[in-house]
RNA sequence: GGGCCUUUAGCUCAGUUGGUUAGAGCGCGCCUCUGAUAAGGGCGAGGUCUCAGGUUCGAGCCCUGAAAGGCCCA
């Protein structure tokens, strides 16, 4: 017996059953040990910071990432899937901030740093119980009991050992770094901070003339908003490919001068009536010339004030020449350091200028840009000065005007690497293929040095001492060095700040006092250091690392690329020359059911919860599978989700729902030593199910989850609505013949597979199935699907051509039932005869296979062929582009037309009998293959029709009295079922019944006696009034009235 | 401003190397089937395939440009 299923299912009960089950055996431990030996599948979770609930977006991450280590590992792989946490880093300083409601820096540090690290240690971990409920509940089968953290010690050391390899390769390096900052407030702002206080704002528009040192009376005209940066000016930037012109301007004093600048802005910059145009060169020409700078406050260490070329000219706005302050701008300083420019800085941090700027010492800076326009102007090299209005950062606290401004701080040499990372990149798999090239392929050749330092407390403390006395610097990469240049054992020093910040060690050059830079490093730099610090190595073990890198897949959202994604293709880059991830899913973003962005301040999050409690998680997880492609955004909302379980959960419980209960009624058990006698309907389903089998073990090996997903629902709406409705009597019948051997064999097969293929994406109701299914009858089979092996497709048993017999056999009774209902005759009543027209003859006998079955589908006593001679009224063709196109090219439309004037009776007879026919075209012949035309057949007066292309289904819907009085013994039928059903019965109860109807029913109901009774289970049918026990009920139809009652036998 | 993505029915999405009549599901209206079904089937309403050019015998698909939306970066 199986254990009794009900068609009904509360999907949130049997979750937790399985759950429960998974639990109580151990299941997902299970599923490694076992393959222990096995080749190695390696995943790598991208640690989530359990600082913040999990959303919805968490749930699609996890979805995906559950699917290939659940597929591997049926097929062989030893898949260890180590979790992580995330801990360090500014989104928990700042949730701790707020809790003790602190506002700046300074009040941490007078709290006092130790305690407020211990603070963020603890909050790090907040929301850790619901990381774990969410991730059990959805089934992300992840090791979090051995979850790595990156705050562990162990963790930092190796970190430091990575940075002590790359500070040995001379990649890390001091330099500046431009962030906005706020000069009142004295400190740099996040960029979120910076998108809450973009205004409106008047600065100043000014055009200089910086004269070209070689080509005197030539200036090249530069545009700025910022005059107070241009002390600071170092270089100008053209655009290489932007069109530049020198052009004669004539001076208001007399004379005239030439000045370069970009063509489109000619009128922009002059007006209609510019000045003549004497030379055009490209910005490429102009790289490398000279000028005079503007100014000479401070010395320069290196050459300066020559034209660079950089891509982010553009010559929307003032002159196409960019005056380059690398202090001052995030692309200046990339130019900088590009171009190896000296960095000037002209600015204290209070905003004021510094002493070596003379003139305006101590001036506020924005105060002294009236100024500096003014000794330009002065000298000559002002062309004109005006206002410009644009949208400006404001600090959003006290509303000072935001400052680009460089500050000093650590950087790794990634740039260096440029080509190597380009290079390496091209191994990935990347899904969707448009990542590779496009978004991290671009960033990737693009790249410019990453800025590693931060200037805060929670995080990993950047491992460089420095000499108080000569300034000399040196890299420690674990604690065993530490302990050797400190002279003490510090192997239980906690590696945060402020402890690491005690420990002095002794300047090898000169003897002085070594202390560690204030800096921490990037939490970027912790996560993406993940596949070596995990394991802790190079310190511990060596084989797992090795074993376990790189990984074959990765997942996450395509925030990543320049997070996760680029922090690890980096470090493993720079660190081991090759690629630390083999194959990557990079999704798209979850929007709410309005296509918004989910955010905090919209109210528009939908809580995951709220959907699992209502549809589970299979629902939720499928949802997400089949939605769209992983890397498209994605809508979300739960009425989506509650689609999925009404569309497929449910068809596919129904199916497996009706099959236990006929089977247990039958006392059908699976045995495997013996070959079914299958008919048609289960040779067609079991080629369609292995082709599925196929077609998803080839998504699946190439990361299409689209291609896993999709195709079963298919396949479970075709077992359910063709297979099993056209296959129904065949388990009704009584006794036990081969024919329903067969069919409980096909049914079984079907849904024990299915529960396979189901196990990688939709694991909970994939577990239900199988424990009835298999476990119930067979104790010796794996304690779970999740043990399984994934299932062979079995080629022999895949057969195409049957494949496509039967969607025709589907199309032709979808035109019989279009053309009953254009007759007004329903299915219930039976009718004579049903004529089919068809494209071919190969098709007449298709049609013949499979009489039966439309037949019994259509209710129609006989089905057959049109026959061309009398009952095709006329003939129509479709010469079809595709074949014809293809063949004739640009003669088509003469062709085409050629056909259409061929008689077409005549025509239509040879293409039918699968002869060619011949026509002129142009004075030439073509002969005409069948498969090139289609032909269209209507049908003469008295049948009722309905046609699609070349198929055509006609009927006779003359009644004869037999096929009347059948169709009231149907109506009867359905009647006593009605009342079978409100009465409680079990599907197997016999019953007695006894009808009143008036005499034309009476007389079918005699008629038909047995077929009602066999129909219903009576074992009695008697004429006459219901007892009062009985339940009853009556009705009227076709003109006739009857009243049923039934008893229980 | 730059890069990438998206735009097809009221909604969610398909749409093969370009083929003339652009599909499915949900929702809506009418009809129907049913002792597995929360379902299924048929018919209908609902489309300027975002827009404009171009290539082609033929464009939802290819090319160019534009618009709108999204993400990332400035």
């Amino acid at each position: 017996m199986f254990k009794p299923v009900s068609p009904k299912l509360n999907v949130t009960l049997m979750e937790e059953g399985v759950l429960r089950y998974w639990k109580s055996h151990d299941i997902f431990h299970k599923s490694m040990e076992m393959r222990k030996g096995g080749p190695e599948y390696v995943f790598y979770e991208g640690p989530p910071t359990a600082n913040g609930k999990p959303g919805v977006h968490h749930v699609l991450a996890r979805a995906f990432k559950d699917i290939f280590p659940r597929y591997k590992t049926m097929r062989g792989y030893h898949v260890s899937r180590r979790g992580g946490w995330d801990t360090h880093g500014l989104p928990v300083e700042i949730e701790v901030e707020k809790k003790l409601g602190f506002t700046n820096k300074s009040q941490i540090e007078e709290y006092g740093i130790d305690r407020f690290n211990e603070l963020c240690r603890e909050s790090a971990f907040t929301y850790i119980q619901e990381w774990e409920r969410l991730t059990d509940r959805i089934a992300f089968w992840v090791d979090l009991d051995t979850a790595y953290i990156t705050y562990k010690n162990e963790y930092i050391e190796t970190v430091w050992w990575i940075l002590k390899n790359f500070w040995e390769k001379g990649l890390l390096y001091q330099g500046f770094k431009v962030v906005p900052y706020c000069p009142r407030c004295g400190t740099p702002l996040s960029d979120h901070e910076v998108a809450q206080g973009y205004r409106d704002a008047e600065d100043p528009s000014v055009f200089v003339r910086m004269p070209l040192v070689d080509e005197p009376g030539t200036s090249l005209l530069v545009w700025t908003t910022t005059p107070w940066t241009l002390p600071a000016n170092v270089a100008v930037a053209a655009g290489a490919d932007v069109d530049y012109v020198k052009v004669e301007h004539e001076l208001p004093e007399g004379g005239s001068e030439h000045l370069i600048l970009a063509e489109n802005l000619l009128e922009k910059v002059f007006g209609e009536h510019h000045p003549r145009v004497v030379e055009r060169m490209k910005g490429k020409q102009l790289k490398g010339k000279r000028y005079q700078p503007l100014f000479t406050f401070l010395p320069l260490e290196k050459p300066a004030h020559y034209v660079v070329l950089g891509d982010f000219v553009t010559t929307e706005d003032g002159s196409g020449l960019v005056h380059i302050a690398p202090a001052f701008g995030a692309d200046d300083m990339n130019v900088a350091i590009e171009f190896d420019l000296p960095i000037l800085m002209t600015v204290a941090p209070d905003g004021s200028f510094l002493s070596e700027v003379r003139p305006w010492a101590g001036k506020f800076v924005k105060q002294a840009d009236p100024l500096i326009i003014r000794d330009l102007e002065d000298r000559g090299l002002l062309l004109r000065a005006g206002t410009y209005t644009h949208t400006y950062p404001f600090c959003w606290r006290c509303s000072t005007p935001l400052l680009y401004y460089a500050r000093p701080t650590w950087y790794i040499r990634t740039s260096q690497f440029r080509d190597r990372l380009v290079e390496l990149n091209n191994k990935i798999n990347w899904y969707p293929g448009h990542i590779k090239t496009g978004r991290f392929g671009n960033w990737l050749s693009n790249n410019i040095d990453w800025a590693l330092g931060r200037e805060r407390y929670w995080g990993t403390p950047l491992p460089v001492w420095e000499c108080e006395s000569c300034r000399s610097q040196d890299c420690i990469g674990s604690v065993e060095e530490l302990s050797a240049r400190a002279g003490r054992d510090l192997s239980d020093l906690d590696l945060h700040r402020p402890h690491v910040d005690k420990v002095r060690l002794r300047c090898k050059e000169c003897g002085g006092v070594m202390k560690r830079v204030p800096e921490l490093i990037d939490v970027w730099f912790d996560s993406g250091s993940m596949p070596v610090a995990q394991w802790h190595y190079p310190f511990e073990n060596l084989d797992q690392f090795k074993q376990q890198f790189p990984a074959d897949y990765i997942c996450e959202a395509v925030d990543q690329t320049r997070g996760w994604f680029y922090t690890l293709h980096a470090i493993s880059t720079l660190l081991f020359d090759d690629i630390s991830f083999k194959n990557v899913i990079c999704l798209g973003l979850i929007l709410d059911g309005q296509g918004q962005k989910m955010s905090k301040t919209k109210k528009n999050i939908v809580d995951p919860w709220e959907v699992i409690n209502r549809n589970g998680a299979d629902a939720m997880r499928w949802y997400l599978y089949t939605a769209s492609p992983p890397g498209q955004e994605r809508r979300f909302s739960s009425d989506l989700v509650e689609e999925v379980v009404r569309n497929f959960t449910l068809t596919l419980w129904n199916t497996y729902s009706f099959f236990v209960t006929y089977a247990n009624l039958d006392g059908w058990k699976p045995v495997s030593n013996e070959v079914p006698a299958y008919n048609s309907l289960d040779l067609w389903l079991r080629s369609s199910l292995h082709a599925l089998v196929r077609d998803v073990s080839a998504a699946l090996e190439n990361y299409d989850v689209l291609g896993a997903t999709r195709p079963i629902e298919t396949f479970v709406d075709q077992l359910s609505n063709w297979y099993l409705r056209r296959s129904r009597r065949r388990f009704w019948k009584s006794g036990s013949d081969a024919d329903k051997q067969a069919a409980y064999a096909t049914l079984y097969e079907a849904l024990v597979t299915l529960s396979k293929l189901l196990a990688p994406t939709m694991p909970f109701i994939a577990e239900e199935l199988y424990q009835n299914l298999v476990r119930s009858h067979d104790p010796a089979a794996p304690l779970s699907v999740h043990l399984c092996d994934w299932p062979a497709a079995d080629q022999a048993a895949i057969n195409d051509s049957l494949n496509r017999e039967m969607s025709l056999v589907m199309r032709l009774a979808s035109l019989g039932h279009a053309a009953r209902n254009k007759a007004n005759r329903k299915v219930r009543q039976p009718l004579a005869e049903a004529a089919f027209a068809l494209g071919s003859a190969e098709e007449a006998a298709i049609l013949a296979a499979y009489a039966d079955l439309l037949e019994d589908e259509l209710n129609v006593k006989h089905i057959r062929p049109l026959s061309g001679a009398g009952e095709a009224a006329a003939y129509s063709l479709n010469p079809l582009p595709k074949q014809l196109g293809q063949k004739y090219g640009s003669r088509f439309p003469a062709v085409r037309k050629a056909i259409l004037e061929f008689p077409a009776d005549v025509a239509a007879r040879e293409l039918l009998d699968g002869k060619p026919i011949s026509v002129e075209v142009d004075g030439g012949v073509l002969e005409i293959l069948p498969e090139e035309v289609e032909v269209r057949v209507q049908a003469r007066e008295g049948f009722a029709v309905a046609s699609d292309g070349p198929y055509l289904a006609a009927l006779v819907t003359t009644l004869t009295p037999e096929l009347v009085e059948e169709g009231l013994a149907r109506e009867l039928v359905r009647r006593i079922q009605d009342l079978r059903k409100t009465a409680g019965l079990e599907i197997a109860d016999r019953i007695k019944v006894t009808v009143k109807a008036t005499p034309g029913l009476q007389k079918a109901c005699r008629s038909f006696r047995d077929y009602i009774m066999a129909e219903t289970l009576a074992l009695e049918l008697t004429f006459g009034e219901p007892q009062n026990e009985a339940a009853a009920a009556s009705d009227t139809f076709d003109g006739e009235e009857v009243t049923i009652g039934l008893i229980k036998a």
